[in-house]
Parts: C-alpha cells; sequence; structure tokens
DNA sequence: CTTTGGATCGTCT
DNA sequence: GACGATCCAAAGG
C-alpha cells in the first residue's frame, strides 16, 4: 500500500475539540523522515500508524499542560492546528502531539501508540540505544508508548512546532490507511487523580491491537 | 505473569 | 524543593 501524505488542504480534519480530532487521528500514519528536505512516500521514513491517542484540553483540564495559560514551554499548544507539540518528560523522554484549536486557544492530542509500517530496523536501532546488551526488542515494543515512539521516530526538541502538514517538515501525516475497526475509550493514563474526574474517558485506542501501550492504572 | 522502585531534569511553586 | 501526559530492570508469585 502507498503513503499518501496530508497537505494543507487535509488542514480542516485537524481543527476541532480535541476530544472530536482525538479519535480522527485513529489509523493515520505519522511519518518521520531521516533527512529534512522535501521527501515523500516511504523511502528514508520512520512511520506508523496512529493506534492510541488521549485529548488534553486549555484551561478547562488540569492535567493539560495548559491549564495554567502560556508558558515558555507550552506555547506551541497554544499555535496552530497541524502543529507538533514536543515536550520533554520525566527527565528522560520526549511525547509529542497534534496540536488541534485556532491560536488563542490550547487544545492537541497525545500519540500514545504506533503499529510500525516502516523503518523498522532504524526505529530498533534508536530505541536500543539505552540498552546495550539487553535482547533485541520485538516489534510491539517499538512504539507502544508515548516516550517509545518518540524515541523510534527520533523525535525531539527540534521538531517542537513543525508544520505536519508542511512539504519542508521532517515529521509529517499520512492519510488513514483502513478504518479502525473496533475503537475503545477509556480513561487517561498516567494522571494524578487530583486532575481527573469521574466518568472522564479521553483515550482512545483500536480494540486488539498489540501496539497499544499496557500500562497499570492507578 | 504483576508489582515496585530507580533514573533524571526542566518547569513551576 | 516537589513533581511529573514515562520507561525499564529486578524481584516476587
Amino acid at each position: 500500500m502507498d503513503l499518501r501524505l496530508l497537505g494543507a488542504r487535509a488542514r480542516n480534519e485537524l481543527v476541532g475539540g480535541p476530544l472530536e480530532v482525538a479519535p480522527r487521528l485513529l489509523g493515520k500514519v505519522l511519518v518521520a523522515y531521516d533527512q529534512q528536505v522535501e521527501a515523500d512516500g516511504w523511502v528514508g521514513a520512520a512511520a506508523g500508524r496512529i493506534v492510541e491517542v488521549e485529548a488534553y484540553l486549555g484551561a478547562e483540564d488540569p492535567a493539560s499542560h495548559a491549564f495554567r495559560g502560556p508558558t515558555a514551554r507550552n506555547r506551541t499548544m497554544f499555535g496552530s492546528p497541524g502543529l507538533l507539540y514536543v515536550y520533554f518528560s520525566y527527565g528522560m523522554h520526549y511525547c509529542c502531539n497534534v496540536v488541534c484549536q485556532p491560536p488563542g486557544t490550547a487544545g492537541a492530542v497525545l500519540i500514545r501508540a504506533l503499529e510500525p509500517l516502516a523503518g523498522l530496523e532504524m526505529m530498533r536501532a534508536r530505541r536500543s540505544v539505552r540498552r546495550v546488551g539487553s535482547a533485541p526488542l520485538r516489534d510491539t515494543e517499538l512504539c507502544s508508548g508515548p516516550g517509545k515512539l518518540c524515541q523510534a521516530l527520533g523525535i525531539g526538541p527540534s521538531d517542537d512546532g513543525a508544520d505536519l502538514l508542511a512539504p519542508t517538515s521532517r515529521i509529517r501525516l499520512g492519510e488513514a490507511r483502513g478504518t479502525p475497526q473496533d475503537v475503545r475509550r477509556g480513561p487517561r493514563i498516567g494522571i494524578s487523580q487530583s486532575h481527573t474526574t469521574a466518568g472522564e474517558h479521553w483515550r482512545w485506542w483500536e480494540a486488539g491491537n498489540e501496539h497499544v501501550s499496557v500500562r497499570p492504572r492507578r
């Protein structure tokens, strides 16, 4: 199957409230090219199909980085729909979001897991850097978590603010690869209880997909 | 299989 | 000075 990158005309698909845009991202392809030149197709790409997402709102969401208004760290969240918001987590990992609300308001969708489609060996190499001597990673361990997929795709601080729909960006979005069959939703992962409200089901994933992150609840 | 604790540092109080 | 939108290895059943 060929890869069809989304262009500026697809921007409207990414505009809206995070609760509306998040499930819409399931099935789409996240692509990271090795070079920053105008690339296309699978060559030189590490790519995966989005199988798990979470919605993060603005002032109404205590768990969101944007809860207390714009800062130097979260400024991309207040930017335009289609931008990639990358943040540094736990002093060790990076996580990435798709911004979905117009400038001035904040809203984004955290990409939590990918089903690897291309560049598997590049992913394995990047993911193994801090694991010298350990057994080779299985495919299901490459992108089954927000920190893992950023490491696998080489996403870091220099990718913060990149336009996912621009031909010059290293990180792009591709057209959905099949419609997710069994989409389920539940509480977000890793949020402290004081920041959550009972009944908030702001995490979506494709049921039965082996690449979805599996983490303990608290 | 599940549970637990350590690593590690930027951000905001 | 405390706390994470996390991950991993080690220990326990």
